[in-house]
DNA sequence: AAAAAAATGTGAAACATTTCACAATTTTAT
DNA sequence: ATAAAATTGTGAAATGTTTCACATTTTTTT
């Protein structure tokens, strides 16, 4: 069945396609796209059997014709807009992220509350927070980003579905309630930090004991 | 076992218990915590007595002591210094992020190639990336953050680790290769877009489906 | 033309994680 | 003092994910 994970995979077979592509590359092997990703390659083969795309049994798989497909299957053969909310020091640098553009990633605009922040961004325009209904609704916006600070999250984020926001992704330090049919991914930085520290601690122990 | 989304569910827990106990909580029961971080309530109870934490079994757990004792687990009882290599937008808005301060991570110093970079960061210092190596040894650094362009960042990764960095936490959207005794954590914020835009699109076409 | 070599594709096995279900404990009510 | 209620702690069951192992296919060699 089609995991979480699965489809965290496909984006990284597709990334390192993408390189491998510019590196002249036509056919790629399970092998190779394992050792590139770090997994086994029947983890490789098994995702690919999942959505149906098959290899040659000998000469493994076009890189062009892998590329398409994961591509289709990731909705990655059209553009998706995106707004973003919270013109603070990490929306800001998302805003100017320069990974989106060339796949298919567009941020359309930026909304704060703070209208000193409308100014000195020129990469998308950036509006007060009280018309971002009307242009999700107008621009029929399906995905957001937040990164505003925590008290203000869920409050942003109700704004956003009930405009008509179907994805978010939520650099808020707090777990946003979303009806069934609205998908939440969460960065939180301080967590992934502590998780570095508690597995960096972990080995050094380990390490004493042997 | 000590599973790897268990340390995870941790810094969490941790969070919100933080949250309840400036609301004034004494006390908190699996129920509570399950709800606020979003899993089953027998996963809590799992989760701390994988670790020894024990409750009360009318009285639910103690939110000071609670606290304490994740954040020991954690390693969260001391401050952790970090180094940050990659000035770039992300990177300026890294070192600004004030969610690390209060909790015991402190980002000491920051590298970058550019030296025109090294001006205009009054929160921390910039210095050029000769010195990086010199660093990390005199004030005997463990944890760094890569925010450095993908082309850049295995460069950056080896210098750091060689110079004594064991846990690495990189937004480069590059697998890093490092030694067996070095933690590394990816934030690839592409991939987290394109696996929105594509749980998005599931269900949008199970629901025509149903 | 036949044999050997190199890959894929996938069911089954192994492993990992989560949930269930209920005994044990503690508190509250009668 | 006893019974009822509420909650933890955890072994066992269920579920989910990854790896193994090998039949199948294709290509290359002899």
């Amino acid at each position: 069945m089609t995991n979480k994970n699965c489809i965290l995979r496909l984006s990284r077979y597709k990334n390192t396609l993408l390189k491998l592509k510019s590196l002249g590359f036509v056919r790629v092997f399970s092998e190779n796209l394992a050792d590139a990703v770090g997994v086994t390659a029947a983890q490789v083969r098994k995702d690919f059997s999942i959505f149906g795309i098959r290899g040659n049994r000998r000469g493994g798989y076009q890189v062009d014709s892998l590329i398409a497909q994961i591509k289709e299957i990731l909705g990655k053969d059209k553009v998706h807009n995106f707004i973003l909310v919270g013109m603070g020091n990490l929306g800001r640098a998302l805003v100017r992220y320069p990974g989106f553009e060339k796949s298919g990633i567009k941020i359309l605009a930026a909304f704060d509350i703070d209208s000193a922040k409308m100014e000195s961004e020129m990469k998308v325009p950036v509006m007060p927070l009280e018309e971002i209904e009307g242009y999700i609704q107008k621009q029929q916006i399906k995905f957001g980003i937040i990164s505003v600070p925590d008290f203000a999250a869920q409050q942003v984020c109700q704004i956003m579905v009930k405009a008509g926001v179907k994805g978010i992704l939520n650099f808020a330090p707090v777990r946003l309630k979303v009806p069934e049919d609205c998908v939440i991914r969460n960065i939180n930085l301080e967590t992934e930090l502590e998780n570095i520290i508690y597995f960096v601690n972990a080995a050094g122990k380990e390490g004493k004991q042997q």
